[in-house]
DNA sequence: ACGTCGATCTCGAAC
DNA sequence: GTTCGAGGTCGACGT
């Protein structure tokens, strides 16, 4: 190893570089677990699950430290070709190219790039602790209702969320409303369509043998789509409008309150 | 406009950029439909269908041609943070910072970038005609069988392709075998589970009434997940092995044969 | 390991 | 435009 980790450049960046300085760049690069970008001409092979071949073209390919693989081209939100995490790889500098080699060993998938023109290789240290946050995830529409019952009627308590009723999957929330009767809720965080009152659907009937009394289904979503009111009648199924917004301001709330109580101890 | 379409070179690329260089590259590369990649110190909110926020770290940005975006961490394949195609953008450079909009306007997203320290800006006019092709899709599957409904069972004779159940959805193939049952084929490009089965039910559930004839339910997929074929018995399902490389091969034929057929004219 | 389900899913096709 | 299903889906969580 000519240059050791600590004086190695947080970036290091060759344009047109030969295809051994690329494989050499690629292969310290991959030891030391920096992302790298690699933009030529290449063309890109892939076997495993299916198979795909692209032709020529010049592509960015991204190979991050945890081993995952992007090629992508110039347009489009999702790469041509790629691999998740933890590939191993073959750097090979030939003649007239390089050929790379991403291989996810347990799934025997292969992609294989060769790149015969080279217009840079670019390689990065990247510090990044950053908390990443997601507000109001379906999950989280789940403990706005759990939190506040009365968003889906007057009465209504939960019993158990994420119930399992094996064949038909896991019901969101399970409950009773102030008649005691059964009640399931379907929790959508998009507008729901027919798919949600069939998922529904299959966890009530899957219920519904050997059950004593009364079963009512909900779905809690911000809309239903247009179409799904009709079905949803036909099935004998409730909606509940639930926005994210409002569980997202349930859930602040529960939050100050979190706090006001450190407060007070 | 400095610098003139014609004399812009194919890449472009600049270490430790002023907020001021960096804004000005990427105004020029958004108006030239370039691809354009930032990395350094950013933090990125997101606000939309849901909300995220991610504290300072470093980052890969990505701005395709076509107005997507890609905020990429050192690891992972997914992007963190992203924006489909068609955004449109508003660049500012302040004291300290790199402040980057890529807004949706009718889906009212946006996705907002501040950069405190910038390690480099590549931009790079990419040249991108390759053709991409996957084999043996489940599209694939379907049009070997129908070229080979042997693969099936000798006899079976399809009659319609994609038959629309309304309610149930749609079949894959439907056809008659031998004995001039009703035969309803469902394929899977991968080993095949019990939602599967579910949904080859649902098909001959709601053929089943008004039919006078036989009615067969098959599922033609590589293999079975374990545990599914004790349901597919006692739904009274059939399972065929039907491998997508298998079909690759006659898919290959069939281009084979055209091809001899062309010459022969 | 397998199975199930959500996702800012994205993308495309059909209606 | 909306709806619907596929995807090399990926990733997370549970068994």
């Amino acid at each position: 190893m000519l240059m050791s980790d600590a004086r190695s450049p947080q970036s290091l960046s060759i344009k047109d570089p030969s295809f051994d300085e690329a494989a050499s760049v690629l292969r310290r690069s991959l030891s030391t677990r920096r992302l790298i970008i690699v933009v030529g001409n290449c063309r890109v092979d892939y076997e495993g699950r299916a198979n795909s071949s692209l032709d020529w073209g010049e592509r960015v390919l991204i190979v991050k430290k945890d081993g995952s693989v992007l090629v992508h081209r110039s347009s489009g939100y999702e790469p041509v070709n790629w691999q998740p995490s933890k590939c191993l790889f073959r750097i090979e500098a030939e003649k007239e190219s390089l050929h790379i080699v991403a291989a996810r060993p347990q799934q025997r998938e292969t992609l294989s790039l060769h790149f015969n023109r080279i217009l840079s290789v670019d390689s990065y240290e990247l510090s990044d602790r950053g908390e990443f946050n997601l507000y109001v995830s379906e999950e989280q529409m789940k403990e706005a209702i759990l939190a506040r019952p009365d968003l889906i009627e007057e009465g209504f308590r939960p019993i158990v969320s994420e119930k399992n009723l094996g064949e038909a999957g896991f019901t969101d929330i399970m409950g009773e409303d102030s008649s005691s009767n059964l009640v399931v809720v379907e929790i959508k965080r998009v507008p729901a369509g027919k798919e949600s009152v069939a998922q529904l659907n299959r966890y009530l009937n899957s219920i519904r043998k050997n059950l004593r009394r009364g079963l009512r289904g909900i779905i809690a979503a911000p809309e239903l789509r247009k179409g799904t009111q009709g079905l949803l009648a036909t099935m004998n199924l409730e909606f509940r409008e639930v926005s994210p917004q409002k569980c997202a301001e349930i859930l602040a709330q529960r939050q100050t309150r979190k706090i006001s109580e450190f407060l007070r101890e």
